[in-house]
DNA sequence: CGTATATTTGAAAGCTGTCAACACTTGTGG
DNA sequence: CCACAAGTGTTGACAGCTTTCAAATATACG
């Protein structure tokens, strides 16, 4: 597993060796950055487009209360925010929970890359469109699910993207997480966190150690959370490869 | 108001004549449907891309057990889903709620603008990265809002939005909606929802029809409900600007 | 006019948040 | 190496919010 974003578009089978290419170019510009950085800040404008080498980060907005609440955790393989510079601020911030490393090129960039390369550009778009089904499964989550289901659907979705990204089996099992960052993803209170986090340890699923969870049964975690993966699918839709290559 | 799609992209003053031109030749192709139709299907493949001209749908994932958690209400000026072409299977539905007439066109034609429009390229993203935003305000107010607020919260969205397509104020102030819709986009039962309403109505904020939401007091719903609107603020990150016109 | 859909009510149960302490771990500086 | 501070995790009790259940009422639509 060296880079998760690679994997990812390999994936997909759209991208040629031309592509592969041009995002060697992409990744040129590299910079390491440790645990608790700010990447994007909120009422702040934002000039590069970053993705994720190494390490994770919460994207999270605040209340007027000072409440927060994590929006989506950002890992390997991930790109942050594309649409960021486009808008004057930021709405949302990204820190950073774990040390990392980012690459990170320009707008300007981004769009002479749309503009000529048709087929990563549609990559991108894929990854833009990933990123919001992660959006929209994250409203039924806290929306519908009760919190032990909650937390166990969240967790396995974690599990999942972490493979995605090329993790073994083996370490995507652990996730760089504590208590605090689930209550503030989940909607939870940190205290009834904790209830639930003994549940699911009591039912084997998980066990916790300083910073980490580890996720003890995947089969067992998914069943339990009703989880459905299909939303993270990393398929394109025959017709629009088609119209990639009008041969 | 004609053209919410196009009022919107006025108010983003990155468009030229041309850029309407080609906006034009993308209204041909339109169709009305009436309230109750299903315009994307959760599991079914999607062709073409779907802009409101008149009318309002919901977006929502349905969950094992029958519940389903509305995502997003889609108002006229938005573009639905943008991404679906992409994607082998919708991972959400859009049905109308009430009549509706769409414009819509096909993916191929998308990237194709993409390409050759690049003015067109960073609205359409523009229109995506909006989309993005109130995914994130959704996220937010149902993990880390009580159902009143929650609720005045989401009608001052919706109310903001209905004027950031054109609407009149007055108009503005009517939201085709009634105690179920809202009750599966808040993540409460509907008897909750109907609590919350009496409330609402008895602060005097909203008043009730068969099917329609009546705002009677929007300066109070905004302060009551902590809305900050500047998430859905129409500004282009002049930066960004300067890279379109690199003269 | 009858059926289906939506709204309304009251009561009870259940889930989650809040409060107030206390314990534990980690990292820092002496 | 120890002591302390800061952050995180843990507990129990209680209050409060929300769901569920059961049933009645209203409204829309054919």
């Amino acid at each position: 597993m060296s880079n998760g974003l690679i994997y990812r578009l390999e994936q997909l089978e759209i991208l040629n060796s031309e592509d592969f290419r041009i995002i060697d170019t992409l990744l040129v510009a590299q910079r390491d950055i440790p645990e608790h950085s700010f990447i994007i800040n909120e009422k702040h404008a934002q000039q590069y487009i970053h993705f994720v080498l190494k390490g994770w980060a919460i994207k999270y907005k605040t209340l007027e209360n000072g409440d927060r609440q994590i929006v989506n955790f950002v890992l390997p393989g991930d790109i942050i925010s594309i649409y960021s510079p486009i808008f004057l601020n930021a709405e949302h911030t990204v820190e950073s929970i774990t040390d990392m490393r980012l690459g990170y090129f320009s707008s300007g960039l981004l769009l002479e890359t749309m503009r000529n390369a048709p087929r990563l550009a549609v990559a991108l778009m894929w990854m833009a469109g990933q990123d919001e089904r992660v959006l929209e499964e994250q409203i039924v989550r806290v929306g519908r699910r009760r919190s032990t289901k909650r937390m166990a659907h969240l967790l396995a979705e974690l599990f999942r993207r972490q493979r995605l990204a090329g993790f073994s089996y083996e370490q995507a099992r652990l996730l760089p997480l504590n208590q605090l960052l689930l209550s503030d993803a989940l909607g939870l209170s940190h205290i009834h966190a904790h209830r639930v986090f003994r549940e699911l340890d009591k039912i084997g699923l998980i066990a916790r150690t300083h910073n980490t969870i580890e996720l003890l049964d995947i089969k067992s975690l998914v069943a339990f959370s009703d989880f459905d993966e299909s939303y993270l699918e990393a398929i394109v839709n025959p017709t629009m490869i088609k119209i990639l290559k009008p041969s």
